[in-house]
DNA sequence: CTGAAAGCGCTTACAG
DNA sequence: CTGAAAGCGCTTACAG
């Protein structure tokens, strides 16, 4: 690999002023500049970046924690902070810890020794050493999806989200209604949406069998069991059904669909998240827009402006989501 | 940031043993083992990368450029790539070029400049400047999608899989097949898929009316407007339809879906790359699985194997396919 | 306008 | 078993 020194010797300088040429700091004679230039030309010389950062103590780069790497939501996360980051200069190291917790303390650190400049971390359980360590990693770090308090944290408003949901079907006449959620760990998607749902129900005085709510994962096979579940062991069958995710409850579109019933005549369905496919279901799916999108480029911004300097004493920024109303309630 | 001189002096050893003790190499009592490692985790020492690879010349960071960051397939693509990589301790470094062909040149010198250890291409149009720059750049690299001359391949066999689809449908009893293809300069999706219908078609002598090859854009709108256009224009309306995307088809579903035809009653109806919701659309559709994780894995692999001084000289692999039959072909 | 020299935080022959 | 010193490829006061 050709280094600084060489193109100094070849083109008859110093590396300092190759370096001036370079970043074009300082004063370099306009002789000396196209004599380097020209030979930065020839060689394709490209300059180290560890070599520089080892100096400057700036990489450029954005460490991103994802508890899964391939989800819509992770996508769609990574494309709004990409928006932002390419613009910038930024680039993002990607740091996929597959749902495994010890995972994240140590892609932490990983990416600490890389000197990323920031770090952001789409959160889905939370445990006190994790936290621990973000407290001690003293890069600027901002957290995505999960409230974790004196850090800055772009949050989806998700209690209130599936509140609104479920107020929306009982305007539209629902009184019983099944719930099919996640495991409570992950706070945002499994506990604050079931607490929405669940007093969303009780504000408005109905009742919910205990066969109404269900537990799943995260993919469509889950809720096609969940949906089972309900159909198959409640004494009221439900009029309408919300699952906690676009995927569970396409799952759920399926059963409902092979035990001779239709959507929304015999039953209404509700998703989340507003994924691309929930609208070409049969029926469309009625869904939250969460605007991950939005999440995304949110953090960048708070995470670029905290490099720059700024200390937000943990802000947090809850992004604003929007029902959309289609075919599978009525 | 604390610095290996510090660790040394609060050990009150030198910063060789440091080293040593770090990496496990080499001889230390086991005194100063422990005196070491006992300051190293007081401080919560986390060695600089940087400064290690400057020496070691090696990062363990593998460039990934991507034509999109948010498409099924990068992403399938990425998390194949993934599960071999964090195996061996590896990170990836995104770079996504957004289609913008002047990026990816600019890209490919980022990352060498960032001293990946190799540089993972997912390529769809190449140019010859590209490939010349990709020649110059002297880092172990393996592009993906696209088959560049001289270069280490991972490809999907988009002719063969496009030609199988076809004769698939003729099999079925189908003559008035229809094309949604896209842009020719997109060499695997758009030229050899199209080049694969084109032949399937004249080895079986069947005509093509002009009306019934239409041209998109990689989503769901593109499709259902194409799918006007054979409707609409055709003198002969096909009796099959066949899209080079999943998207595509999804959009065709829809379009043909309102104009009160049934699938596959009236027409049939295919797409291709197996995304996740192709089943779960009504009809569910046939499609063409390419195994975008595993082309994911082989790619890291293959990475891995040139890392490790292995030289292939250009070898190419392909991918294996698999025909999905569902409920849109009769 | 230019360059010698120090320093960023590591590793690694080399000598003891 | 241990450490002094050189060196990786840059940048940046400092001096001229």
């Amino acid at each position: 690999m050709i280094t600084i020194k060489e193109i100094a010797e070849r083109a008859n300088v110093s590396r300092t002023t190759v370096s001036r040429v370079l970043n074009k700091s300082g004063y370099v004679s306009e002789e000396a500049r196209k004599r380097v230039q020209k030979v930065i030309e020839e060689t394709g010389y490209v300059p180290s970046e560890h070599a520089k950062s080892l100096r400057t103590k700036k990489t450029n780069v954005i460490g991103v924690v994802l508890p899964k790497i391939s989800t819509e939501t992770s996508n769609r996360l990574v494309k709004g902070m990409d928006e932002i980051f390419a613009k910038e200069g930024y680039q993002i190291l990607l740091a996929n810890t597959n749902l495994e917790p010890e995972k994240e303390i140590e892609y932490l650190r990983l990416l600490k020794s890389r000197h990323v400049d920031g770090i952001i971390l789409s959160a889905t359980t939370i445990n006190p050493s994790l936290v621990e360590e973000i407290y001690n990693l003293n890069i600027p770090f901002v957290a995505v999806g999960q409230s974790i308090s004196g850090l800055t944290n772009v949050i989806l408003d998700d209690y209130q989200a599936t509140k609104d949901m479920v107020d929306f079907l009982i305007q539209k006449g629902h009184k019983q209604i099944a719930f099919i959620g996640v495991d409570e760990r992950d706070r945002a998607v499994g506990y604050l949406r079931k607490a929405g749902y669940l007093d969303a129900m009780r504000e408005n005085n109905l009742a919910v069998e205990s066969t109404w709510v269900q537990k799943g994962e995260f993919n469509v096979e889950s809720g096609f069991e969940c949906m089972s579940q309900i159909l198959g062991t409640s004494e009221k069958q439900p009029t309408a059904v919300l699952a906690v995710t676009d995927r569970l409850a396409i799952g759920a579109l399926q059963r409902i669909k092979e035990s001779g019933l239709s959507i929304p005549e015999d039953i209404s369905l509700a998703g989340m998240g507003a994924s691309e496919f929930s609208r070409y279901v049969t029926p469309a799916l009625t869904t939250i827009d969460f605007s991950i999108e939005k999440a995304g480029r949110e953090a960048a911004a708070l995470i670029l402006r905290k490099i720059g300097g700024e200390n937000d004493h943990g802000m947090n920024i809850t992004i604003p989501y929007r029902l959309i109303e289609r075919a599978s309630v009525q």
